[in-house]
DNA sequence: ATCCCGACCTTTTTT
DNA sequence: AGGTCGGGAT
């Protein structure tokens, strides 16, 4: 116990050992938020406060629970797998699987991914003629996703106009289609839980009498239903522990609301807000500058990071002249970096947008420096693994529609779209699911669907005593799939893949302990509720029983294909840069670390501006891109990028002007160099202005004012010229103003002034 | 069944 | 610019 909280410092100390009351902690950036976490769980266990099956402790990220449950099991001597730790999404499976019947779910259901509920909701518009062009698929599942984050049922939204109460009905109609074939979507899980816990009291009851410490990571992504949920799983006597940062809340877009962090304060009756502001991440002018910025905005707790590292190096800041140039600048800076001695696996480029990455990636690759870029396409998102996911699924479940429909002729068995149609009007006539409608068919199209039907039933059939690794291999066998990629030319890597399915089968069973039997662990008081015949006369079977016994190694394993997608770095190992977008920075640190494309309508953001308080969650995102940097920070912006096959002329970023100066050295001079030329290596220095060089992309025009030039307007402020037509005595300018738009003026009337910097 | 062309879109993303 | 998707032609 005392080298447990040997290393703490006051506040995370304190944090650590609260009283068993609901707590917010506010952990800044490199702080040591998991630490917190993690060792207050320990310590909760360690004194015996709770039992590990009396511990609930939810994320949003797998990786994030796993980083939790392996520091703990270094921390504690006892089995871990006892412990309730796992996303929101992944408990609420438990939870269901468990009791699945109350929740109104076949045993089987299975769950869809992003792609699968979209592919669902076009299937349900043609099924019901619905114009897909007035009534978007993807509005529609925005529509229905929003609800359910909000708690809402399709008969408990508000539709104040005909056009919403159609998206209300489709709502209705998804959701039937849903419980039709045995799928729930991501938002159905949480919502399905969460009345399943609301109706069921004895249930209720149960878990809330277990859980007496619940603990969130990344509270400031909660949306409405998760805050709920927790209320819910809390009751009136356990102890919710918080953790997070309003400061690092980006992901408002999705939902997620930072206003349920005083929500929380109010409703859980907090006694104990702790700041954790001492951070172990960056050298001082980092921190200042990350301080600066985040001061500009009105709404927040409030929370000061502080560092006893050093100043430091200053916060670099260059001005390119393009795009490609800006990636030659960040070319040569590692190299210097790296003949420092820095690790390329420390240096990361970060930009606002995926589209970003590209010349960026050009550059690098001609440049032959290794990288990897994350956000890339993940393993179970692999259109091969998703077929051979589509077959198990209807091994396990053969009334999914969207499995069905995805493998009935894939590999091609003459099954064509006038045999899908036949089928599909018999089990809309029925109202039932395709695979049970195939004996309705009748002629060609009927025998071909029958032995189509046979095949499913024949692999379910052949693999009923096989371990799940041996299935997996029997299913790709029998479907013909590994032939069909072995005719076609580029399928050696998706054969490769599907062995590699083989391989996470087995690594599954091994991990989750299928066959054998994890024993129950139940706290004194669950074991009593436990015991305890619900009012519908099934006995009350607490989750974390068995899996085995809760559902099949294969159901098991299809939950964890669409709960967990698989890591989406392709070219792991190798030591790389690191390119990512500043969303999925967060939560890292590197030893250097580039934020590019520092321009006005890329970051900030111009689609921000349209929405409640985007400019804030903007400027929230640069504080994540700044705190991620140990030891060096480097900003860049360039005076013209090609974005859409067009060349955009952008003004630096607002945010420069909220930096501290005493934290920055501009290594681009703040004036007009960039026509009249200097040698790239020097612009440490002064610039020469006046020198003769012109840059040839940015040929002048007579009329005595340049594209790219940036002027200053005494209504309109400063902008940039975007393009110029006529000339002489008839030439006007297009000037992009930034927050007050593009404007056309007229050259030789409007009183324009030259901009230095 | 397959292939090719043109229309369309383009912030951020996990489960 | 570049990728995806759907429709129409072969």
């Amino acid at each position: 116990m005392q080298n447990l909280l040997h290393n703490l410092n006051p506040e995370q100390l304190a944090a650590v050992t609260l009283p068993a009351q609901s707590a917010l902690i506010l952990a800044g950036a490199g702080s040591g938020k998991t630490r917190v976490l993690t060792t207050r769980i320990a310590w909760l266990i360690q004194t015996a406060q709770v039992s590990p099956a009396g511990v609930l402790a939810v994320t949003f990220t797998n990786k994030a629970a796993k980083e939790m449950m392996s520091r703990l099991s270094a921390m504690l001597p006892i089995n871990t797998r006892g412990m309730w730790i796992g996303t929101f999404h992944g408990i609420c499976n438990r939870l269901l699987r468990a009791h699945y019947r109350d929740a109104g779910l076949p045993q089987t259901f299975q769950i869809l991914d992003s792609a699968d509920q979209l592919a669902a909701i076009k299937r349900l518009l043609k099924a019901l003629n619905v114009d897909d062009e007035k009534y978007p698929p993807r509005n529609l599942m925005y529509f229905i996703n929003g609800a359910k984050d909000q708690g809402l049922r399709a008969h408990e939204v508000e539709a104040n106009d005909d056009y919403n109460r159609r998206f209300v009905q489709l709502y209705e109609a998804y959701d039937n289609q849903c419980q039709r074939e045995g799928v729930v979507d991501f938002a159905e899980l949480l919502l399905r839980t969460y009345e399943l816990m609301s109706r069921n009291q004895p249930l209720r009851e149960h878990y809330q009498a277990r859980f007496r410490h619940i603990l969130v990571d990344e509270f400031q992504d909660t949306n409405n239903l998760q805050y709920n949920w927790l209320k819910l799983m809390a009751g009136e006597h356990n102890a919710v522990f918080a953790v997070g940062d309003d400061d690092q809340s980006i992901y408002a877009f999705r939902g997620a609301n930072v206003g349920n962090m005083v929500a929380f304060e109010r409703e859980f009756r907090v006694q104990n807000l702790i700041k954790l502001e001492q951070n172990y991440r960056s050298h001082g002018h980092i921190l200042d500058t990350a301080n600066t910025l985040i001061a500009n905005n009105s709404k927040r707790l409030g929370k000061n990071l502080r560092t006893d590292a050093g100043h430091g190096e200053p916060v670099r800041i260059y001005e390119a002249s393009s795009d490609i140039q800006e990636a030659q600048w960040i070319i040569e800076q590692s190299k210097s970096l790296i003949g420092e001695g820095a690790l390329r696996s420390e240096i990361a480029i970060l930009y606002r947008s995926n589209a970003q990455s590209r010349v960026i990636e050009h550059a690098l690759f001609t440049a032959g420096i290794p990288y990897r870029v994350y956000g890339g396409q993940r393993f179970f998102e692999r259109a091969e693994i998703k077929h051979a996911i589509a077959y198990l699924q209807l091994m396990d479940n053969p009334h999914n529609d969207s499995a069905f429909l995805r493998v009935v002729n894939f590999p091609t068995r003459g099954i064509g779209a006038r045999s899908i149609e036949q089928l599909q009007d018999a089990a809309r006539q029925y109202g039932i699911s395709l695979y049970a409608a195939v004996p309705y068919v009748a002629g060609k199209a009927g025998s071909s669907l029958g032995s189509f039907v046979k095949l499913v039933e024949g692999m379910r059939f052949e693999t009923q005593n096989l371990p799940l690794q041996e299935m997996v291999k029997v299913m790709l066998d029998m479907s013909g799939l590994i032939p069909h990629y072995q005719t076609e030319k580029e399928g050696a890597d998706r054969i490769e893949n599907l062995e590699q399915l083989v391989s996470a089968a087995m690594l599954f069973v091994n991990e989750e302990g299928f066959g054998i039997d994890t024993p129950a662990f139940l706290g004194p008081k669950a074991q009593e509720v436990a015991g305890t015949p619900l009012p519908n006369g099934d006995e009350l079977i607490d989750a974390d029983a068995p899996l085995v016994t809760v559902m099949s190694p294969l159901s098991a394993f299809l939950s964890h294909a669409s709960l967990e997608a698989g890591d989406n770095q392709a070219q792991a190992g190798q030591d790389a840069l690191q390119l990512m977008t500043v969303h999925s920075a967060k939560g890292l640190e590197f030893d250097a670390v580039f934020i590019t494309g520092l321009e006005e309508g890329l970051f900030p953001h111009e689609n921000s501006a349209q929405e409640q308080g985007g400019l804030e969650e903007e400027r929230r995102l640069m504080y994540v891109a700044i705190t991620r940097a140990k030891k060096r920070l480097y900003m860049s912006f360039s005076q013209t990028r090609m974005l859409h096959g067009q060349t955009r002329y952008n003004m630096k970023s607002r945010f420069f002007d909220e930096l501290p100066e005493a934290a920055l050295k501009w290594l681009s001079p703040k004036v007009q160099h960039q026509w009249f030329g200097n040698k790239k290596s020097a612009w440490d220095d002064a610039p020469e202005v006046g020198a003769n060089n012109i840059a040839q992309s940015f040929a002048r025009k007579d009329v005595g004012w340049r594209i790219g030039e940036t002027v200053s307007h005494q209504k309109f402020g400063e902008g940039v010229i975007v393009n110029i037509e006529g000339g002489g005595t008839n030439s006007r300018a297009h000037i992009n103003f930034g927050k007050h738009g593009m404007k056309l003026l007229d050259l030789n009337i409007a009183k324009l002034e030259r901009v230095a910097g």
